[in-house]
DNA sequence: GCAAAAGTGTTTAATTTACACCCATGC
DNA sequence: GCATGGGTGTAAATTAAACACTTTTGC
């Protein structure tokens, strides 16, 4: 901070300040929490990625009481430290904090995956034990880091699930697939808010290997919208946004069935901040 | 709950489910939650109006450290419960009773009052006394409801200010206004949100009278996106929505500085909740 | 040569945008 | 009468959808 030549109107306003940030620096130190009831605040993660031109989501089984057997979204509790000196940490590295510890993957990878934040839930009884705020996020996991992905800590495995089948309510009972809690619901939520990012902002991207094809990140998009798109009509909506720089040619072809294909490379924003 | 006829193989089935529900059960019993650090959980609400055709949102003066004097948006904590037995409160009803305490409005005023989560702010130090994750809410108020609105509680006082003017950062220095806490931040997610949910759904009616004309319609889309819309082709979208049974004629006219205006009325959904 | 998918082009419909103009009313 | 805003119509531009066709490769 600048010392500002004190000119008499800034001068003032200055001294103004000056006294209020003592006021509350003061009354800061005395300060000591209540003890009112909190909550538990944790946060639930519906990890996406495509599999088989399918759309997957990573599921755990739990091994513990409640729902104990019962597969469920990988989460866990926010940090939240003493309150004094360290308050813990933010939302968004518990999230993916989660997403390393739950998934095994290295620290730089899964700080390289999207995550996004859908929603939070929270009404009361949907744990059992406590009541419990849960903050959702999506993730989006390149196919390429699928067979690294393994369980760990303390849940007894993890596993790749066909999200259509799973949100169909008749295969999902049939099929003993259940989830604990009320992650049935966070999954429809952010299942919704993903598909409605995909023509908002770029996240097909994410799924797709650094470098892909039109036919790959179409294939995407198909798994999403779960639906076939038009290849003609997709490939030039694409092509506009060479134009708009969010992505550029690559070198080298994809070899096929058949013709071999361009591949391109999604240009990465300038890390903006927001 | 049927008692199923016990078919061999759904009697096995029963039993299973019964035992996991006895396993269950036994297990909430000795159930004692840990002693880890918890974080607050506050609700805080962007409140935005319509006045003089520009979009207002409402803020309150801080009587209290931190931040003393400083205007900040309307809040509080989530009720939480002991833990076992009574859990506490939903949070969109702590929304709610944040709303009916800081504006005054009646219980069933409130209750009309339509409420969107925006989304969970956590950053630690976001708040100087303790961890506290803030669940962000917008909420619109009809500007029939505004005089209405007193500031209630342990705020000194409450103030509608112009959006435009608060959220240019110029005027917001000069004019004094710069808000409490990351109260900014949640204030432009809000303004965003409300932004992308206008032309996505119906949330333009939840501004306007009960009865309204095309161009009180339009004049509040006009204050929400910040600039000026065809009346004409304003008219035509807005038509289409009849015969999507969204909205339908009213019976009346009313009168303005020229040619009386028709009224229509908003076709509330049925309720399938979501 | 033939299948298969890449890549291009064309036609039509639907939607958006800009703007001209008539009409009923208060003053 | 005339200013004002309600209400209607139309033409151009843009975007989306459907689909036919040509090209290049592997086998």
């Amino acid at each position: 901070m600048k010392a500002a030549k004190r000119k008499p109107g800034v001068g003032a306003r200055v001294e103004r300040v000056e006294q209020r940030e003592d006021d509350e620096a003061r009354f800061l130190e005395r300060y000591r929490p209540g003890v009112y009831p909190r909550p538990s605040v944790t946060v639930d993660l519906v990890v996406f990625t495509v599999l088989d031109r399918l759309l997957h989501v990573l599921l755990v089984r739990r091994s513990e009481h409640p729902f104990k057997g019962r597969w469920a979204l990988p989460g866990g509790f926010v940090r939240v430290g003493d309150d004094r000196g360290d308050q813990g940490e933010d939302l968004d590295a518990a999230a993916h904090r989660e997403l390393l510890e739950e998934t095994g993957l290295s620290h730089t990878t899964s700080n390289g995956i999207f995550l996004e934040q859908v929603r939070t839930f929270g009404a009361p009884g949907r744990d059992p034990r406590m009541r419990v705020i849960s903050v959702a996020y999506y993730a989006l996991v390149r196919p390429t880091l699928v067979p690294r992905i393994r369980a760990g800590g303390d849940v007894s495995h993890a596993e790749w699930f066909d999200v259509a089948e799973l949100v169909d309510p008749a295969s999902r009972r049939a099929g003993g697939t259940e989830l604990a809690f009320d992650h049935a619901v966070i999954l429809d939520a952010a299942l919704a808010k993903m598909r409605a990012d995909l023509d908002r902002t770029a996240i097909g991207f994410e799924l797709v290997p650094e470098t892909f094809t039109i036919q790959e990140l179409r294939a995407v998009h198909e798994a999403i919208r779960g639906e076939p798109l038009d290849p003609g009509n997709f490939r030039k909506r694409f092509l506009r946004s060479i134009e708009d720089g969010v992505i550029e040619a690559a070198r080298g072809k994809r070899p096929t069935a058949s013709k071999p294909a361009s591949v391109y490379r999604f240009v990465r924003p300038p890390r903006s901040d927001g």
